[in-house]
DNA sequence: ATGAAAGCGCTAACAA
DNA sequence: TTGTTAGCGCTTTCAT
C-alpha cells in the first residue's frame, strides 16, 4: 500500500481540522492568512498531493472528457484531439481519447465510459461515420465534431462544408475549367453530402449543368481517389479538373494521372480539402482548402464544458470556414 | 444530482446485502446460483452500473494508464497510441493520452497525472526528445517507447534502430552505391544515434570510409530533409544515394532533387524509415524500412500492465525489427 | 454462502 | 474563521 499522506495527515501536522486543509487546497477565501501559511507549510513538508479519485468521489465529477473518433492516425482527427487537449488542460480537464473503428466498438466504449461514469462529457468525432450516433445516451453532455447534429438538441462544431466545396469549385471555374469532376467521401457522411451541395451550387451559379456521371463516391483514401480517376478515364469522360473532397483522394488522383501520362495541372487541375502535412511535397504541390483543424477541437471542448459546468445547453452549431491555398496542382486554363 | 441506482438499491431490490451484490458484479465464486440470478435480475431491472470512481476509490487503482508523447499528429506516435489503446482495452484499462511539446509541459502533465494518482502507470513516447526524462517520478510504473532506457531499471520498447539503419544502408550498397549520404534526426535522440551507428557499420563492412561531411543532422521534418540535400549540393559533395532516417526527410530530399533536376532514382537513390501512409504515393514511390508501429504500443501496454498488476519488474528492453519495402526511389546502379 | 462493519480520501452542510 | 458530522459508492476484512 502506498503511504501517501492524506488530508488528515496534513491536518494533524498543522494542528487544524482536515476541513480547513480542504479549504486551503481549494483556494477558498475564508481561511486566515496565518492558518493558510501553516497548512501550506505542512503540505510542502509532507509532500501532500490531493487524490483526484477521492475528489471525483466526493463531488461526483471526474474532470475528464471522452473524445471518440473513428481512429487516431488520421491527421484530421489527431489534430482535432490535440486541439481539444490543449483547451481542456486550460480548464484543468483531461481528455480520454479513444478510437472506435465500428459502431459496435463505439457502443461498448460509450457504455464503459459513460455508463460507469468515467467521464463528465463526450466529444464524438464523425458521429455519422456509421450508425454509431444511435448509441449515444441522452443523459450525458455531448458535442458532435465534423458534422452538424441531425437532432435538434445537440451542439456541434464543424467545417462549413457547403461553403468550402463551393469555394473550391469556384476556384476551378474561375481558372477556366468547364468539365469538373467530383470525388466525394462516403455519402452516408453528412460532410460528403454538404460538400457535394457546394459543388453543385458553384456549377449552377456558373451556368454549368450538373452531370451525375462526373461524380464518383470514394472513401477518403488515396486509393479510392486513384480508382475514381481511372474509372472516369475508362468511361471516356471528358474532364479538365477534379475536385476531391479531401487531400488524400486528391493525391490518389494525381498518382493515377501520372500513371496515365496526364499532366497536372496543364491537362488536369486537382484541388483537395484539408491541407494535410506534406501536401506541398507532392508532385505537383497540391492546391487545397486549409481548415484550422485544432480549433475545431478547441471549440468543441469550450462548448462541452459550458454544458457540463453550467448546465447551459443553448444549442449551437458552430461552422468554421476554410482558406484557399493555391499551389501548383491548379493553373489558369491554357496557361503554362 | 443524478439518481443513478447504487449497489445498495440493488441489494434492497433483491433482498440481499450490498456485499453480495458486490460479489456478483465482480464475478466472485462464492455466491449461490439462485442469489446470483436474483441479483442479476435486480441489476437489470434498475439499470444499475457500478461507478468506476467509487471502485477506484475503494481499491486504490484507477485502471487508467497515461501515454505521453511529444504530439498526437505525428503518424508514428498516433499509431503507437492506437496500438496501446487496443491492447489496454483488452485488459479493461483505459489510456489517457496527452501530448507534451516541451519538457516543461511534460513536467506539469506528469505532476497532474501521477501526482494526483489519476493513473496507475505511465508510457512515455520519445523520452529523450528533450530533458523530459528527468521529470519522471521514481515511484510509478513506467515504460519507455521509442528509445531504450538509459537507466538500468526502466523497461522499454523500441525499434532495433541500429539494425534498421544497417539494413537500409546495406540495401543501398548492394545496389552499387558508393557515395551514400546520411540525414539524421536530432542527435540528442538515442534513436538518431543508433541509426547513425548502423549506417557506419554497414559502411565499414563494405570497406567504405566514413566521411563526416556526408552526414547532416535534420529534425525529422520534410523541410529539414530538403535543406540537407541542398547543403550537400551547395558544398559540391559527390553523392549517389541518401539514407534519411525517416520518411518525411526522405520526401524532402526527393523534393529538393526534383527542384534541382536530379532524377530519383537514376541519379540519386533515396531510402527512408517508417513506411508512413502515402509513402507509395510520392513521385517516385519511396523505398523504406517498414516498422510495425501499433505493435510497439501494444507491447508497451503489455509490459506496463505486468509491472502494474504483478509488481513484476523484471527489466526488459524489447527491440522490434523492420522490413525493407523496395519501391521506386532506389534502383540498381546503372540500371534503368 | 452471506452479512456487518469499517474505511478509501475527499467535500458539503451545518454548527460554533 | 474554523470544526464537526455525514456521506460519495464501492471493496475489504472478519464474522457467522
Amino acid at each position: 500500500m502506498s503511504n501517501r499522506p492524506t488530508i488528515r495527515d496534513v491536518a494533524r501536522q498543522s494542528g487544524v481540522s482536515h476541513q480547513t486543509v480542504s479549504r486551503v487546497i481549494n483556494g477558498k477565501e475564508d481561511v486566515s492568512p496565518e492558518t493558510r501559511t501553516l497548512v501550506e507549510a505542512a503540505i510542502e513538508e509532507l509532500g501532500y498531493r490531493p487524490s483526484a479519485v477521492a475528489r471525483s468521489m466526493a463531488q461526483g465529477k471526474t474532470h475528464t472528457l471522452a473524445c471518440i473518433s473513428p481512429n487516431l492516425t488520421d491527421f484530421t482527427f489527431a489534430s482535432m484531439i490535440e486541439g481539444a487537449e490543449v483547451e481542456a488542460r486550460q480548464y484543468k480537464y483531461f481528455i480520454l481519447s479513444s478510437s472506435a473503428s465500428d459502431s459496435q466498438t463505439f457502443k461498448e466504449l460509450v457504455n464503459e465510459l459513460v455508463g460507469h461514469r468515467r467521464v463528465d462529457g463526450l466529444i464524438v468525432i464523425n458521429p455519422y461515420a456509421d450508425d454509431r450516433f444511435q448509441f449515444i445516451p441522452k443523459d450525458v453532455p455531448v458535442v458532435f465534431v465534423g458534422a452538424s447534429a441531425r437532432e435538434e438538441n445537440i451542439c456541434s462544431v464543424s467545417l462549413d462544408d457547403e461553403k468550402v466545396a463551393y469555394d473550391a469549385t469556384r476556384h476551378l471555374i474561375q481558372l477556366g475549367h468547364k468539365h469538373i469532376a467530383l470525388i466525394t467521401g462516403p455519402m452516408e457522411e453528412d460532410c460528403s453530402r454538404d460538400r457535394a451541395e457546394g459543388y453543385r451550387r458553384a456549377l449552377d451559379e456558373a451556368g454549368f449543368a450538373f452531370d451525375e456521371s462526373m461524380v464518383v463516391e470514394g472513401d477518403w483514401t488515396a486509393t479510392s481517389g486513384q480508382d475514381a480517376l481511372l474509372s472516369f478515364l475508362e468511361q471516356g469522360r471528358v474532364l479538365d479538373a477534379v475536385f476531391a473532397q479531401n487531400d488524400r483522394m486528391a493525391i490518389g488522383v494525381m498518382r493515377a494521372a501520372r500513371d496515365a501520362n496526364i499532366k497536372v495541372p496543364s491537362q488536369l487541375a486537382v484541388i483537395g480539402v484539408d491541407d494535410m502535412p506534406l501536401s506541398s511535397y507532392f508532385d505537383p504541390p497540391l492546391t487545397t482548402m486549409r481548415q484550422d483543424i485544432p480549433r475545431i477541437g478547441r471549440e468543441a471542448v469550450r462548448i462541452l464544458l459550458e454544458i457540463v459546468e453550467k448546465k447551459q445547453s443553448k444549442v449551437c452549431g458552430l461552422k468554421l470556414s476554410a482558406e484557399l491555398i493555391v499551389r501548383q496542382s491548379t493553373l489558369k486554363k491554357g496557361g503554362e
